[in-house]
DNA sequence: CGCGCTATTTTGATTAGTCAAAATAAATCT
DNA sequence: AGATTTATTTTGACTAATCAAAATAGCGCG
């Protein structure tokens, strides 16, 4: 059985290899663990000793196929939970990230299946990210982001990739989440704003690098 | 916070302290954690450092006021984990003690009381064990058990007091749950055996070891 | 009273995971 | 190319939790 540092390692090294081009540099996986680069790179080794992960010495880090799967399987618990949650327990979408940061160590195959089983089987949690399958496929699907998307073309939000409790609670209180639709009237490089127009109130301005954190579809 | 190793030896110093009369000896600690004595003592000495227990070298262990509160909340969350794997997940309550384990170090207090809320507040868990209110209250009422109760009279099973996955499953299989009515016909000191009578069905034979692990009230 | 048994405590080592700070390699910039 | 900056790795040390095995304390018993 892997640790909950080792499932956390692995993780990152998941979350962070979708943005880098697979080779996830180690400032970069210690950053994102909290951890300093030395020991970062100390545990690396660990895990490719074991077989988890390929190390390239001053390059980067990158999974293997048995790494990859039980990073998809931490990932697929972390995203159930905060599913029931939200769904079930009815708790606050920005406040379940944290909570399903402990429990997605903690819940074993057995529950997780009844879990899934219980929420209908969803392919994606409350806050828009895929849900990795059983068998640990899952959605990876390129969108725009309220930073890059055309401009007043009727949009519909798709994902909101921000962990951060503030920036929830302000998505929420303005209605930015997963499949509210709107608009983009605006945007403005040099001031690094942009502005929205929900369906109905007022416009919602925004900085450009929150609108990059939400990704959009074009929507009917 | 306290690691989930230090929830465990002071949950495991609280279920002791039923037993015996407060005073918990390290070599029932250490066997009950499955360590060796030296661990247990060890730890101890910095439990009480903590101001969580109270060491009396050679004598044993008792948990202060706040570990006492702290052994609570652990056994609190343990009990309702393992009612919402039963009652929610429809799990099999052979199998949700292990989970429970695991859940009881990893859900925050607010997740307790959201599930609290869910499930009703109920006052005991799946095998009939007291959940402690959220002020640390516990139902500590005494019974008999099938080996030491009055022959022939109607009876109640209170309480099944035995988390091993073999038991529990044979107590299923012949319907010796929390709840289920039933006598006991005779008693077999010397062959160690006890014989019940569910109100259907076949009589059910039993060792004395097991029949003093279940719990019984008189039952009208 | 002293002897030996048993439970407990001590001592010295080990493992997982971490940090601080020194050493090294690679990349960048004149 | 040579010098400087930046990222990574190494080294040495630390903490929490554990074990094995030696030392000790208490107890009961002859």
């Amino acid at each position: 059985m892997a640790s909950s540092t080792v499932e956390n390692y692995l993780k990152h090294i998941l979350l962070l290899s979708e943005t880098a081009d697979g080779l996830v540099p180690m400032g970069a996986l210690a950053t994102s663990l909290d951890v300093v680069p030395g020991t970062a790179t100390t545990m690396v080794k660990a895990l490719a000793d074991e077989g988890l992960v390929a190390h390239r010495p001053r390059q980067g880090v990158r999974l293997t196929p048995e790494g990859r799967q039980v990073a998809l399987t931490v990932l697929r618990k972390h995203r159930l939970v905060e599913t029931f949650l939200v769904n079930v327990l009815k708790m606050d979408w920005a406040e379940v990230h944290a909570e399903a940061e402990q429990l997605e160590h903690a819940i074993s195959d057995a529950v997780l299946n009844r879990l899934d089983a219980l929420l209908g089987h969803p392919t994606t949690d409350p806050h828009g990210d895929p849900i990795p399958s059983r068998l640990g496929k899952m959605d990876s699907q390129v969108y725009a982001t309220l930073a890059t998307c055309v401009l007043d073309r009727p949009l519909r939000i798709v994902r909101v990739t921000d962990q951060s409790e503030e920036f929830l609670q302000f998505a929420e209180q303005n209605g930015l989440r997963p499949g509210a639709r709107l608009r983009v009237v605006d945007r403005n490089l040099a001031a690094g704003l942009v502005n929205l127009r929900p369906p109905t109130g007022d416009p919602i301005p925004l900085s450009l690098a929150a609108a990059g954190r939400i990704l959009v579809a074009p929507g009917k």
